[in-house]
RNA sequence: UCCUCAGUAGCUCAAUAGGCAGAGCAACCGGCUGUUAACCGGUGGGUUCUAGGUUCAAGUCCUAGCUGAGGAGCCA
């Protein structure tokens, strides 16, 4: 018996007859020469036959394989120099060949297709190489974040995805009929996370969320990944040290765990290299100071409209890359006018009309990558917001409780694992970091 | 919701000023012993998004709609 291997660790094999299992993902012959390019989902190995060494049949077998057909080779491993892959310099002599289904044609071609045809084929767009690298990134960061958390203290509490009762304005929420009550896909776990903290110290929860925003962008997504960490006496000066020492560690571990697939992707990660602790730190006020004198440099009056910007109103794309292009690491921006953010803000003392809020801009023009704040733990103020914005008392009655009983002072923020994914990768579009994008115009497949 | 652009072969695209609907790739057949999205020769492949209109004649012009893309707003 030959050792079923997988092609990611065929330099161990060198000089063995092994065997492996997978698929056809590209092919080309010579004549009375083949070259099988397949893949087992760890990488992609060449396997060569010559018509005169080969038995008839497996070389009659090889010639007719199509595009993605399933098959197991059984061969000699050798390193080669000329051979391509993942890893690649090793290729298999083929000596027996079994084709477990012959594909039909296969509708992804290596070459360039449009974006509507590709989505349409999701399902069999993520055996593409492109593809394939870009979600191993991305299972590479999620483990990233739940690393740096365990090993900080920071103890995973799920939170429920269906909810009674909006975290913010109902109209974003996915609204589902729950045995005939009304209910709603979360968009947050937060409220939760501030229940779950005075249980467990430090926690966070990491799951999907719901957005039913008529987005329709680059950056959007109705359906995303959130890691939400909540701590329990945090400042949001706490907050942000712990957020760049975090950060820092899910870009620096991917990039070093994952080079190889990076370098598929053709990132370049010089700009990634310096995301290390510290982070540069500007209020929203000077934030918009640096709005001003950019509008002034330029001399495109698009940009310059794109631009405008008036106290009081968070900012939109063009503004988020204006100041994160000023620096060259993630940015902080913090104290925004409390009436542009969520009711649970803490004001700024003796300056009411901001709040005790930051988010974090990522450079190259991927924006927001987290958002946070420190929350009320007032009851009194707390339910005076809550009547302010109109929202149903009865329904956060459990949530106001909170402060009732042993109210803390206590921060935390979310981060979207996407735009994490599409940062690291240097995607042009946020929907190549998930498996299956749900977007506006999109539920299939 | 608003602005802009697009929809032609399985895929990516072309088609002069309104005048016979085409190429490359894929598929199929043949050739080639080191290919890297191979190459060379051959074959088949069309409801030009839909509905109406103008015209001797519409892929091309007009009207309405559908679908998609890029951007804005909103947000992670």
């Amino acid at each position: 018996m030959t050792p079923v291997i997988q092609i990611a660790d065929i330099a161990n094999y060198d000089g063995q007859t092994v065997t492996i299992r997978g698929w056809l993902y590209n092919s080309t012959h010579k004549g009375k020469l083949i070259f099988l390019q397949i893949r087992d989902g760890t990488g992609i190995v060449q396997c060569v036959l010559f018509q005169r060494e080969a038995p008839p049949e497996i070389f009659e077998a090889a010639l007719n394989l199509t595009q993605e057909s399933s098959l197991t080779v059984t061969g000699l491993a050798r390193a080669d120099e000329r051979a391509p892959g993942i890893p690649g310099k090793f290729e298999i002599g083929v000596k027996d060949l079994h084709v477990i289904q012959l594909a039909e044609p296969y509708p992804i071609q290596p070459k360039e297709h449009g974006i509507e045809f590709l989505m349409d084929h999701r399902h069999l767009w993520v055996r593409s190489s492109r593809q394939w690298a870009i979600l191993r990134v991305r299972a590479t960061i999620i483990k990233t974040i739940r690393d740096w958390l365990d090993a900080h203290g920071y103890l995973l509490v799920d939170t429920p995805i269906i909810s009674p009762a909006a975290g913010e304005e109902t109209t974003t929420l996915f609204g589902i009929d729950y045995f005939g009550a009304q209910a709603y896909l979360a968009q947050t776990g937060q409220l939760y996370n501030e229940a779950n903290i005075a249980a467990f110290g430090k926690v966070y929860c990491f799951g999907p969320t719901f957005r039913a925003e008529k987005s329709k962008t680059r950056r959007h997504l109705s359906e995303f990944w959130m890691c939400e960490p909540e701590m329990a006496f945090f400042t949001l000066e706490d907050l942000m040290a712990m957020e760049e020492a975090f950060i820092s560690y899910i870009i620096q571990t991917t990039l070093q765990e994952r080079r190889e697939e990076l370098e598929m992707i053709g990132r370049d990660v010089t700009r990634l290299q310096n995301v290390t602790p510290p982070f540069p730190r500007i209020s929203y006020d000077d934030a918009l100071d640096l709005l001003k004198q950019r509008r002034e440099e330029t001399d495109d009056p698009e940009q310059k409209a794109l631009l405008e910007m008036t106290w009081g109103t968070d900012f939109g794309s063009p503004h988020e890359t204006a100041i994160a292009e000023s620096f060259d690491k993630p940015v902080f921006v913090y104290h925004y006018p409390s009436a542009a953010k969520a009711f649970y803000m803490t004001p700024v003392e003796g300056r009411p009309e901001v709040c005790r809020s930051v988010d974090l801009l990522a450079p190259e023009g991927y924006g927001e990558i987290t958002g946070g704040s420190e929350r009320i733990f007032d009851v009194e103020l707390l339910e005076q917001r809550v009547a302010e914005i109109g929202l149903p008392r009865e329904a956060y009655a459990w949530y106001l409780d909170l402060r009732r009983f042993g109210g803390v002072p206590h921060a935390g923020f979310g981060l979207g694992l996407e735009r994490m994914v599409a940062w690291v990768c240097g995607l042009s579009h946020i929907r190549e970091a998930v498996p299956y994008p749900r977007t506006l115009t999109r539920l299939y497949p």
